[in-house]
DNA sequence: CGCACTCTTGAGGGAGCTCAACATTTGTGG
DNA sequence: CCACAAATGTTGAGCTCCCTCAAGAGTGCG
């Protein structure tokens, strides 16, 4: 979609799909920096891309030519999604200093989203790989925490892509992100409210 | 200065010292999330602040009222602070997902403020207990870092509060910050491909 | 069926944490 | 200025969690 280092100005939105944005460095290593699913807007940046954004599934998205020729609204509603990317930023910086494993992948399959009315049916469309780059682990010790948590029938997985949180209440406690405020632009981790 | 979960709306820019923001989770844990010295802005969240805010020396603070009243042309600068908090957010996820110690503390180093002409000296005015948990390690780790980077002659303590960079060009490549692919150094690592 | 790719699982090793002791600096009162 | 205590920092030993290496199982596609 584009790639770090190219110059910016239009930001996107997910219309249908899942996106990725990484960030390489150096040596080859991979971080990836965010998962965008439908309504997320990515590409942020001012002026150059600082993430490569990536298609995970085939996807649509909407293009937003950001400022800084758009009014005041629009601007108004740029600082409004750049608080939303800050908190979540806030978040992941938590998460990959205090956490262990099996809390990031608790809190991960927490975030993703729902497939079904009550929310026990998640979809997980990204390979493991990508997981373990956002994440900040590898595949493996990845693919051992999500078979630790099926012995313990927290979840059950039903292919590649889905998932079913069989202990919601369990897998909350396990990734220990309890919030202590209900702020808007604090804490928007678990994505949907 | 002000409490995580206090509500916002003031954001503050350091004229003097040095300030902490530190976010704390429910088991007491403590994430230190940025370093302020003079001239940064901090306490930019809308609505609740989404960290505390501390002194780590005698400060002085200029206070910024921010939005929503302020007129268009401070909207944008906020933008433009926003923009450069998500840019060093993103860079603490890099160095917490895919760094070790060893070029944490590097980086670190790197980024603390200078206090002669040259650069050589800088000013360490937190302790090693902020540093660890702003880089997501122990105080000990942290320590052992510093003792075997003196111990190889890069860099040079002074004290608690100063530090002497002897080899500039070996911590950051030490750090990895940069995008030089050379490197059969000792302190090279996990390459990839 | 066979190849490529993704994922799982095991065994071993290493980076950093925990626990613990000690050293150094800072602060306080005599 | 010294004595002592408290806070902060350093260092060592052992252990844990996660990474590395390696092999095997499941899946998709020609």
């Amino acid at each position: 979609m584009y790639g770090q280092g190219e110059s910016a100005g239009i930001s996107y939105e997910v219309v249908e799909g899942v996106v990725r944005t990484c960030f390489f460095d150096c040596s080859g290593g991979r971080q990836v920096t965010g998962f965008y699913y439908n309504g997320d807007v990515f590409g942020l940046e001012a002026h150059a891309y600082a993430e490569s954004a990536e298609a995970v599934t085939d996807v649509r998205v909407r293009t937003w030519r950001n400022l800084p020729e758009s009014g005041a609204e629009s601007a108004c509603e740029i600082t409004w999604l750049l608080r939303r990317a800050m908190a979540q930023a806030r978040q992941r910086v938590i998460l990959l200093g205090r956490k262990t494993a099996l809390q990031r992948v608790s809190a991960f399959i927490l975030s993703l989203p729902t497939v079904n009315a009550d929310g026990t049916r998640r979809s997980l469309p990204m390979p493991r790989t990508d997981i373990a780059d956002f994440l900040g682990l590898t595949m493996h010790t990845v693919s051992r925490v999500f078979s630790g948590l099926t012995r313990q029938g927290i979840i059950s997985p039903i292919n590649r892509s889905y998932v079913v949180i069989k202990d919601i209440g369990k897998l909350d406690e396990i990734s220990g992100i309890y919030t202590l405020m209900d702020s808007d632009d604090a804490f928007s981790f678990p994505r949907f409210e």
